[in-house]
DNA sequence: GCGCCCATTGTGGATTTCCACAACGCCGAT
DNA sequence: ATCGGCGTTGTGGAAATCCACAATGGGCGC
C-alpha cells in the first residue's frame, strides 16, 4: 500500500491513476494531520508492507514535520518516506535524506523513475517488517521470563559455569539448573549456544 | 587527516588554511588520479581517522568516478567522502548519498557548517576504524584454524553435542574434544557461549 | 480457604564436557 | 634423515550439565 500525502488534488488523483496502472495499491491523504490522525487510528494495517509519498510543501503542518511526528511516535516505522517536491534545493534534500528519508524526488518526475523507486522502498519496506517481526518474537518470549530467569539468562550469556551463577546469586546450583531449564523452554533454544546466538552480540534487555 | 581533492589551487589554499585554522590535519590533491595514486601507494596512514572533500567536478576523472573506484577498490573505506560542488542539482545529491557518500555540500559553503560535518565524518571514521579492527582480529583468529578446525567450528556453532559432531565427522568423540578445545584457544574464548557471541548471528566464514 | 505461580531445594543417576599424559602415522620443509 | 604440524586416538578421572520425581513456603487473586 502506497500512501500518497499531497494537498493539491489533481496530482494525488494522477498519482492514484498512475499507480493503479502499475497494480501498486494506494491510498490518498489531503494534508499531513488527515495522514498523520490516519495512522493514528488505523495501525493493523501498518503491518503490511508500505511505503510514502510526502509533499513536503503541504497546506497545514509540513512534510518534514509529518516525518518528524512519524519517526517521534514511531508511527509506520516500516514504511520508507520519499519525498515529493517542487521546490526542492540541494541543502533540503540532504537534510532530508540525513534525517533517515528513503528518498527525494523532484516534480515534475518521470513515472517510471518514481515507480522504481516505490518498487525499492516496497521492498525495504519487507525488510523492515521481518526484521521487526523476529525482534517481536524475542521480545514476547523475554517478556515470559521472571525476574529470576533474567537474572539467570544474563549469567549464562556470560559464559559463566552454574556454580558461579549460583555462588554471585546465592542460590542452590540446582536452582539454577532449574532456571536455566525455563529460561531455554520460554526462549525456545536447546542450548546455551543457540541463546547465545539469539541475541548476537545484544545485551539481555 | 581530511583530504581536499579540488582542482582549483586557490579553494585548496582556502580550504587548507581553514582546516588548519581549526586544528585539523590537512592533505591537498589536485586531481582525482593523484588522490588515487597517493591513497594506492601510502596504506598505512589509511588506519587512521580520516575524511574526504571530494569536488564533484574535477579536471581529469569526475569526483564521482573517484568515489566509484575508492568503493570497488575498498580504498580508505573507513574515510567518509564529503562531496563538494558549485553546480549540484537535487537527482546529483540525492543519488550521491544514495551511493553511500557522507554529505553533499554546495560552494559557495559555510565555514562552520563545513567544519561541523567534517568533525561529523572524523567521529564517524573512528566508528568505522573499530568496527574494522574487531573484525579483523576476528578474522586474523579465523585464519589461524585449520581446515579441521573450522568444520568443528561451524557444528559447535550449531549448538551440537560432541557426539554428534563426531558422528558427522566420522571421528572418534575425543578428538572433537581436542579440536574444540583448540579452536577456543586460538579464538581467545573460554566457552561455547562466547564463542558464539563473538560471531552473533553470522555464519562463520 | 483454595489454587496457582514463583522461588527454592534435595536425591539419585545419567550424560556430557574437559583434560593431563600418552601415542601413532603421514606429509612437507630443511 | 629429522623435525614440526596435522589428524587422530586412548586411558583415567574430575567437573559440569541435565533432569525425573519430589518437596516447602510465601504471595496473590478468586
Amino acid at each position: 500500500m502506497i500512501h500518497v500525502v499531497d494537498d493539491e488534488e489533481p496530482l494525488r488523483d494522477a498519482l492514484a491513476w498512475l499507480l493503479r496502472s502499475r497494480e501498486l495499491d494506494c491510498r490518498t491523504h489531503a494534508s499531513g494531520e488527515e495522514f498523520l490522525a490516519w495512522l493514528a487510528r488505523d495501525r493493523t494495517g501498518q503491518a503490511e508492507p508500505g511505503a510514502v509519498l510526502l509533499d513536503v510543501r503541504l497546506g497545514g503542518i509540513s512534510g518534514t514535520e509529518v516525518f518528524d511526528r512519524m519517526r517521534a511516535q514511531a508511527l509506520a516505522p516500516a514504511w520508507p518516506v520519499i519525498y515529493l517536491t517542487g521546490h526542492g534545493d540541494v541543502p533540503m534534500a540532504v537534510e532530508a535524506l540525513k534525517q533517515g528519508a528513503f528518498d527525494f524526488v523532484e516534480k515534475p518526475f518521470n513515472d517510471n523513475s518514481l515507480v522504481d523507486r516505490l518498487m525499492a522502498a516496497l521492498a525495504e519496506s519487507r525488510r523492515r517488517l521481518a526484521e521487526s517481526a523476529e525482534a517481536g518474537r524475542r521480545e514476547e518470549r523475554l517478556a515470559g521470563l521472571t525476574a529470576r530467569e533474567r537474572e539467570v539468562l544474563a549469567l549464562v550469556l556470560e559464559g559463566c559455569y552454574n556454580k558461579v551463577i549460583a555462588d554471585r546469586l546465592g542460590i542452590a546450583m540446582r536452582t539454577v539448573e532449574v532456571y536455566r531449564a525455563r529460561v531455554f523452554a520460554k526462549m525456545g533454544v536447546r542450548s546455551a549456544v543457540e541463546l547465545a546466538r539469539l541475541f548476537g552480540e545484544r545485551e539481555e534487555p
